[in-house]
DNA sequence: TTCGGAACTT
DNA sequence: AAGTTCCGAA
């Protein structure tokens, strides 16, 4: 079916480099993840809420993660015109919702339009051989969502049929130290310093206080400051002023991506395509980085470090709760963006029965960078539902330890072991085709980007 | 207003 | 798979 949705053709320009987080071209072959290329509902929330101009329409509220949607007919209004049903309403939307069922996000009970994220798994789409639920990162996560569970993993599974071909992998896997196979497969993460050690937010990224941002590097499409996989703790770049694009309007993200990593991975594209060479794309956009220079991953500080307090942001709740929440809960930002224009009014909806509608503005269509995904084990109601990480991820998937480690019970990421932090975020002999294709776990191999 | 079954679409 | 649509029950 065509869409002609205005918020699909009104997209800004899309810059030629993308944030390192776009998702790779395979993450949006129909064939490896359906429906992946089509914005998610729980992504799309995220985007909302990260959205300050949003605030009056869905907000986070309450505890940790949870969010009210403050006005519902926008809310759906908004969703609809992103997946062009303009018959959208929030009863369908809070259906989409239920089926959630505790995995990305749940109903807060008891409490009117709210809902809560689990944010206790998050999982770079663009770094899905890394295993965060192995790593201090991941497990601080879990620290946060009650601590001394292990994490789950079910979502990580849920990504891994999109995880390149590991076989090709090999700079990354560590397979002398594991037999080969299914299981085979061990990714070093201390390879990864700056994901595997990266220190943890506890609130969702619209709570987080302002990151610093230092003068020099100010990027017009600035990638995630939220990130664990952040290099500097001073050079973070803003949050992209509309960023939520429609991935099929990525030029490439694989390429983009690289080409924005630091040199180690900047420099694994073919001559031309990395740093700040790499802005030559189909789009003629800008990475914003001038001089070549290729931006900065920024490595979210410890809360200590950050000013935490976020009074700049409405959002009453989030000094208290910063109070008390632990210090190791990583939230990974999106670059998110605002969404939609209005498309006139839709057929009522529940809640426009209820407040009889509300014109909102619209804004522009967007996509994100990194997908968040819950891999929590939804303790706040089910503990012992089917997601659960021994069970998920340890059959046929690769698996990826952090040197053996397991805990469970996780330790303040303050009292975590330092851990090396490698100038580069890879050795250097991590080959291309790790990003470069996949090869799908029912068996299917794609090769969609050669660099 | 919430919850969820069921059929259906993309 | 991830919703969308419809609808009934609580």
């Amino acid at each position: 079916m065509d869409c002609n949705c205005v918020s699909d053709l009104l997209l800004p320009p899309v810059p030629t480099l993308w944030t390192p987080f776009a998702f790779p071209d395979w993450a949006y072959k129909p064939e490896s993840s359906p429906g992946s290329r089509q914005i998610q509902l729980w992504h799309f929330i995220l985007e909302l809420l990260q959205k300050e101009e949003y605030q009056g329409v869905i907000a986070w509220q309450g505890d940790y993660g949870e969010f009210v949607i403050k006005d519902p007919d926008e809310v759906a209004r908004l969703w609809g015109i992103r997946k062009c049903k303009p018959h959208m309403n929030y009863d369908k939307l809070s259906r989409a919702l239920y089926y959630y069922n505790k995995r990305i996000l749940h109903k807060t009970k008891g409490k009117r339009f709210t809902y809560k994220f689990n944010f206790s798994k998050v999982v770079l789409v663009n770094y899905p051989i890394l295993d965060m639920a192995n790593s201090p990162f991941f497990l601080a996560q879990n620290h946060f969502n009650g601590g001394s569970t292990a994490p789950d993993c079910s979502a990580i599974q849920s990504l891994f049929p999109r995880l390149p071909d590991s076989s090709r992998a090999t700079s990354l896997f560590d397979r002398g130290t594991a037999a080969p196979g299914p299981e085979g497969d061990k990714l070093r993460l201390d390879s990864l310093p700056f994901l595997g050690s990266a220190p943890c937010y506890s609130k969702p990224p619209s709570l987080l206080g302002p990151y610093p941002r230092s003068p020099p590097f100010d990027y017009p499409w600035g990638f995630n400051p939220y990130l664990p996989g952040a290099f500097s703790l001073n050079n973070c770049p803003k949050l992209p002023p509309g960023s939520l694009y429609p991935s099929q309007f990525y030029p490439n993200p694989l390429q983009s991506s690289l080409s924005q990593l630091p040199n180690p991975f900047s420099s694994l594209l073919p001559p031309g395509e990395a740093g700040g060479g790499g802005d030559r794309g189909q789009t003629g956009g800008t990475n914003g980085t001038a001089g070549g220079q290729p931006p900065r991953l920024c490595l979210p500080p410890y809360p200590g470090s950050l000013p935490l307090g976020r009074s700049d942001i409405g959002n009453g709740t989030a000094l208290g709760e910063r109070d008390r929440v632990e210090p190791t809960t990583p939230i990974l930002g999106l670059g998110l963006g605002a969404v939609g224009v209005g498309t006139g009014s839709d057929r009522q909806s529940p809640t426009e029965r209820r407040s009889g509608g509300g014109g909102v503005k619209a804004d522009p269509e967007s996509d994100s960078d990194l997908e968040i995904t819950d891999l929590s084990d939804c303790s706040s109601e089910n503990e012992n539902d089917e997601f659960s990480m021994g069970k998920s991820l340890n059959r046929d998937r690769p698996q990826i330890v952090l040197d053996g480690k397991k805990a469970s019970v996780l330790p303040p990421i303050s009292s975590l072991p330092p851990v090396p932090v490698s100038p580069h975020p890879l050795p250097a002999t991590l080959t291309l085709p790790l990003f470069g294709s996949t090869r799908q776990a029912d068996g299917h191999s794609q090769n969609d980007t050669q660099l």
